[in-house]
DNA sequence: AGAGCACCGCAAAACTGAAG
DNA sequence: CTTCAGTTTTGCGGTGCTCT
């Protein structure tokens, strides 16, 4: 199975094209000329596109679901579309994107949730199309275009810090959920610590790039240091992923308590026989 | 170079108000 | 009071582009 390239972003194209859209709700059209983004140096006179939006949005989180089927799978786990779980901050607006569970049907209970996935993918790269031969050719990566796209945006990143941060912050039932965001190009420079940190400190698990070669001439952002953004250059790295992601139980909280209440709560946890109960002992009390 | 504002299309949810 | 059609609000989606 393939990961993110050219090719399903010509097809994203021709698909949409074939069942429905017309070229103008895809593309700008430029001096006669259909591109998918406005190159560096033209304008768009102020006008943005805006009917391509849920066209894409929903075409990527389709792709992901069917590629990470499999995976599910393997795990006895299904791979479930606009996922909802009030508990967890997932409601009927704002659904999980795609979300490994026990069950096949988007209303889920909180315990049946075993992994959420924010979808942030884009179309990377610019191309034109051909009116009379209907069809789509490259035009350049994303350095050639003014819009960035997937995680290359700042606030596509906060909206996802952001959906994470509300289930995190939704009550205890989602804290042994990891989260991840899906994306189909590198990360900014300005955000590697970010990522890092965010892994480190349990709030999202990671950023994950599913497109191997977003550009082919410039050298680009691969995973950074503590791996909390990662760029999978075949399926086999993210399937390892997935699997590794749930072989450990794990869980995540946060506090911020004095050094005294955190000291009472340490000595009476430590009392207890072994690592796991030590673990549950102190995280009953920090709730406390 | 990149953070973030301003957009707009769409769809579902929430609200409003008049009729029964 | 309930019903229900019509209207407004909310939120997701990804884009261009200014300003620092």
């Amino acid at each position: 199975m393939d990961l993110w390239d050219r090719e399903r972003e010509k097809n994203f194209f021709l698909d949409t094209l074939k069942s429905f859209a017309s070229p103008e709700q895809l593309f700008y059209k430029l001096e006669d000329t259909y591109y998918a983004y406005i190159p560096k140096g033209f304008s768009a006179k102020g006008q943005v596109l805006q009917s391509r939006n849920s066209l894409i949005g929903h075409y990527t989180e389709k792709w992901c679901q069917k590629i990470l089927a499999p995976i599910a799978h393997k795990l006895g786990l299904h791979a479930v579309q606009g996922v909802i779980c009030e508990d967890i901050a997932l409601t009927r607006q704002s659904p999980a994107d795609v979300a490994f569970c026990t069950t096949p049907v988007a209303e889920q209970e909180a315990k049946n949730v075993k992994l959420i996935f924010e979808i942030k993918m884009s179309i990377v790269s610019n191309y034109r199309y051909d009116v009379q031969t209907r069809t789509i050719s490259y035009y350049g990566d994303y350095t050639t275009h003014q819009g960035n796209p997937s995680l290359l945006r700042s606030d596509s990143m906060l909206k996802a810090i952001g959906k994470a941060i509300n289930i995190r912050v939704s009550g205890d039932k989602a804290s042994g959920i990891p989260l991840l965001v899906i994306g189909n190009s590198p990360i900014t420079e300005s955000y590697i610590e970010k990522v890092d940190f965010l892994k480190e400190s349990g709030v999202i698990q990671g950023f994950w790039s599913l497109n191997p070669y977003p550009s082919e001439s410039k050298s680009f952002l691969k995973r950074t240091p503590k791996k909390g953004f990662l760029t999978f250059e075949n399926y086999e790295e993210l399937e390892k992923a997935c699997f590794s992601l749930l072989s450990t139980p794990f869980f995540y909280f946060s506090s911020m308590k004095t050094k005294k209440e955190l000291g009472r709560i340490i000595a009476i946890a430590s009392k207890e026989s072994t690592d796991i109960e030590r673990a549950e002992k102190f995280l009953a009390l920090l709730r406390e």
